[in-house]
DNA sequence: TCAATTAGTGATCAAATGATCTATAAAACC
DNA sequence: GGTTTTATAGATCATTTGATCACTAATTGA
């Protein structure tokens, strides 16, 4: 066959070479929103289109699809929950109320993402034990927190457990779960209803909420 | 090729020849559990091996996969929500504790179930146009059931809006979430927790809980 | 009893997919 | 400039997948 006709039609990119580190990052980065949108089970050539470059060349920075996921996870857990904000809920010198406001602002702010949310998702679906990790560590890191916090100050009838900060948790994280997972109508605005449901739940342990903090 | 050998090993089941709505329920009940497993790219092959018959067999009963998976979809969302719920939260005849109690029972006694969230899920993240519909149902024959029956009630200075009403219906709904999507450990019993979020939920708005109700 | 119907099988197709291998050309080095 | 290195492309393989088709045997009905 012969090579070439005539140079025309889209002027033909050069193909570029980059350095691998560069390359890589580039790969992950595309893969992450890649799996997000199609799933974990996205074909390898749909995602070398999206990036430009040849479906061979994923097989030089990832030994297979699975190591590839792999970057995928890691990228998209990592650093995702933030030591820092134990102690900003251990903080004292704050009201009780804007220590969680402020955590719950961090926390959706860095997990209410269409693409964290779906990998999430997709990835517990497929039983992987990350889920696990993560879970215990929002649970010992954060959960338990506040819920020593809460109980310092507790002054009703009723004190809190656990399942009751997993209670306040899920209502939160449910907004983020219709608005990405299932797509959904909610509210533009997360702030509002999350602060009032973490007045009402402060409030069902005994800790007023100053009506002007409002 | 020799036919047979002498006739041992297991007695090999002949084929059964069942009448077709028969064979077609078969189908349907395995197919609900088997990708509510694996997930909606599920093998065919492996859902034929699972009931015994050959893959073949599938398409003289659904000409595609994607009908099979409509068939799917259709039987786990069939008949979920019970219209008479409406009917229970609007009976003033009970306390609201009492009915939103019976409401959510029931609900989660639905819905709490290992096929139907994951199932629902991966219909979610597939993008599929149920989660509107389903969601949608919801929210009119139920939230907003019990967000009349509030209001006519509440004495607070707070005033329940709908999307309190999803944040009390994402607390309950993340028991199931983390337990048959997740799947990290939950209490084993659902209705300790369930009455908590409500009382919470009702107090905030000027509701009492009486003690001896608990 | 015997022919007609049809539930069910087994072999197979075409397309798609993860993975591999060789060739090319852009960068790096001397 | 000339040589080496290696990022990238292109062709291709072996499987797997949804789907089809011709055939077999269990049931039905006159």
């Amino acid at each position: 066959m012969d090579q070439r006709h005539a140079p025309e039609g889209p002027p033909k990119r050069r193909k570029q070479r980059l350095k691998p580190e560069e390359r890589r990052e580039l790969i992950v980065a595309e893969a992450v929103a890649f799996f997000a949108e199609v799933g974990l089970e996205g074909r390898t050539r749909d995602l070398s289109a999206r990036l430009g470059i040849t479906q061979s060349l994923l097989y030089k920075y990832f030994s297979s699809k699975e190591e590839l996921l792999e970057a995928v996870f890691e990228r998209v857990y990592l650093d995702r929950l933030r030591p820092e904000w134990r102690g900003w809920l251990l903080d004292r010198s704050m009201p009780l109320r804007e220590r969680m406001l402020r955590f719950y602002g961090a926390y959706t702010a860095a997990i209410f993402d269409y693409q964290w949310l779906r990998i999430f998702m997709f990835a517990g679906l497929a039983g992987a034990q990350l889920n696990n990790r993560y879970f215990g560590r929002l649970s010992t890191a954060f959960l338990e927190a506040m819920l020593e916090e809460i109980r310092a100050l507790s002054a009703g009838p009723e004190y809190p457990d656990m399942e009751d900060l997993w209670n306040l948790h899920g209502s939160i994280v449910y907004l983020g779960i219709r608005r990405f997972v299932y797509q959904v109508p909610t509210p533009d605005d997360f702030a509002t209803p999350i602060a009032r449901s973490i007045d009402r739940f402060l409030n069902g342990f005994g800790i007023p909420v100053s009506q002007q903090a409002k």
